[in-house]
RNA sequence: GGGGCGGUAGCUCAGCCGGUCAGAGCAUCGGACUCAUAAUCCGUGGGUCGUGGGUUCAAGUCCCACCCGCCCUACCA
């Protein structure tokens, strides 16, 4: 399976919205490893946007030292995320990249031609719109762009794309999202521009073969990342040869994905993606995320002040397939209280302590009645998993690995170990100690932290106490900003 | 303007083809227990399922209109 994200511009430093889209990925490239499949894991950033110029000289710094400082901060997040992610591309650096950009140039040019062009242009969105203000909410005013551009003949793929859609072979989800490309592709393309002239690109980007005056559009350029990301024989297995290629996104770049890209892979004869899903948006307090936003939103902080799983629990837990979510530190801590401390973190934790006060320690075989809190574990939840996960359903795949939690706590009350004496006892603890491992099993591709912090509590032939795995961050006075 | 999605207990949300669908979790309240991180387990209360019509023996569940929120798309020019 070949899983992408999007490459986000460079422009800021990375806000939770992105982190929420490489977590998504991550935990669909752990899990279908874990299943045995072969999984690439792609991202990267989009270093030759025009915006990332703007953005550099509103700060006043040079171009590549910007882009390079912030692009830095996106691959950075791979330890704070724990993300697993097997290839980080970066537009501007990769070697292969502009090759394989021109090299798709070149394939395309029988349906590229000149045209003058005239539009409103947003430098937020790098893209034009019939009127303003832009969608997005960008602050910067469009601006009216007048020049001589490279075309390129999507209305040739209308019905190429439609079909596409409609038969599956590019399966968009959620539903709501393909009706909506479809109803965009059915209502007729127009032949888009895909250069701009080098002068108003300030020379930043990757020059059109052959035409030195131009540069290739900036999203042309990104959307080429996914397969020039892949060289040599990469290329071959992960884009020709593998059968189920998903690109991750926001719903704001889904004509990209779902139109323009596959138009420009029939166009230039190569292998298509296979799956699409978008994701919706994130606000914070009810509010678009924003540059105001502040720490708000920066995964760094909230890791260095919550934690990995508590991010990435909520990040997981809370936000719903469909719809936007709101973020809050106060539902970020409540979450993490609930079900990483009360939950978790005190379920290994009184399974630990009683192995270690009633059985010093050594870890007994699991009861005749294991079926009853690990079998719901290895059938049910792994199947319940699996099928949210098919359908991109992260909260509900999430909330099913939770049933063992519960299911162990009512062991415990219902078995009572400390009243318990001899064989009963044993076999309770062995059941309890088993349930924890298979916890830990399922855990890894949400929270790979706590799955390795529980199996490391569980595992061995002799257990011993330890400090809680999840303190309630209530009590460490991280109520929430 | 056209199309789509959503409006269900205080909060976050499940409810597929109409008939135990009026639910879960959190919060509240009561009880149990003491292995555990004032944790855990059991139970209670609470909703005219956005509004108004309609179809049906029977409608959150289908149809129509309207209100509110969001998304896609367009435009009188």
């Amino acid at each position: 399976m070949y899983i992408t994200t999007t490459i986000p511009y460079v422009n800021a430093r990375p806000h939770l919205g992105f982190a929420l889209e490489l977590v998504q990925a991550d935990v669909l490239a752990r899990h279908h490893r874990r299943r045995g499949e072969p999984v690439r894991f792609q991202t990267g950033t989009d270093d030759n946007s025009l915006k990332n110029v703007l953005a550099a000289e509103a700060a006043g710094v040079p171009v590549r030292e910007l882009v390079d400082r912030n692009a830095a901060a996106f691959e950075g997040l791979r330890g704070p995320l724990d993300l697993s992610f097997d290839s980080f591309i970066r537009t501007s650096t990769h070697p292969g990249h502009r090759a394989g950009v021109e090299r798709i140039w070149r394939a395309v040019a029988h349906d590229l031609y000149p045209r003058h062009y005239e539009g409103l242009y947003c430098v937020g969105c790098e893209q034009f719109y019939t009127e303003g203000p832009c969608p997005e909410g960008h602050r910067q005013p469009l601006q009216t762009v007048s020049e001589e551009n490279w075309f390129f003949r999507l209305s040739r793929y209308q019905d190429a794309l439609s079909e596409l859609i409609r038969g599956g072979r590019l399966k968009i989800e959620p539903v709501t999202r393909r009706n909506e490309v479809l109803a965009f592709v059915e209502s007729g393309l127009a032949d888009i521009s895909v250069s701009r002239s080098a002068a108003r690109a300030r020379g930043w980007g990757i020059p059109v073969p052959g035409d030195p005056g131009q540069v290739v559009y900036v999203w042309w350029d990104a959307l080429a990342n996914y397969v020039t990301a892949l060289e040599g024989d990469d290329y071959e297995r992960w884009w020709v040869a593998e059968r189920r290629k998903v690109h991750l996104m926001g719903k704001g770049v889904i004509r990209f994905h779902a139109v323009y890209w596959p138009a420009m892979l029939l166009s230039a004869g190569l292998p298509l993606p296979t799956q699409i899903f978008v994701h919706d948006y994130l606000t914070v307090a009810g509010q678009k995320i924003s540059k105001s936003s502040g720490d708000a939103v920066d995964p760094v902080a909230l890791v260095e002040a919550y934690g990995t799983d508590a991010v990435r629990w909520w990040l997981l837990r809370e936000v719903p397939r469909v719809g936007d979510a709101d973020f809050t530190a106060e539902r970020l801590v409540a979450r993490a209280d609930e079900d990483l401390a009360n939950g978790l973190g005190n379920l290994v934790n009184r399974v630990v302590t009683m192995v270690s006060r009633f059985l010093d320690g050594h870890v007994p075989a699991p009861g005749e009645d294991l079926a009853d809190v690990s079998g719901t574990v290895s059938g049910t939840v792994s199947d319940t998993v699996h099928e949210a996960l098919e359908g991109y359903d992260f909260r509900r795949a999430a909330a099913a690995v939770w049933r063992i939690v519960e299911e162990a706590n009512r062991y415990v009350e219902r078995t009572q170990p400390w009243r318990q004496d001899g064989t009963a006892r044993e076999a309770s603890l062995g059941t309890l100690v088993h349930a924890c491992r298979a916890l830990a099993v399922q855990l890894e591709p949400f929270l790979p932290t706590a799955a390795a912090r529980v199996a490391a509590a569980v595992g061995g032939e002799r257990l011993e106490r330890a400090a809680p795995l999840y303190p309630r961050l209530v009590d460490a006075g991280r109520a929430g900003v």
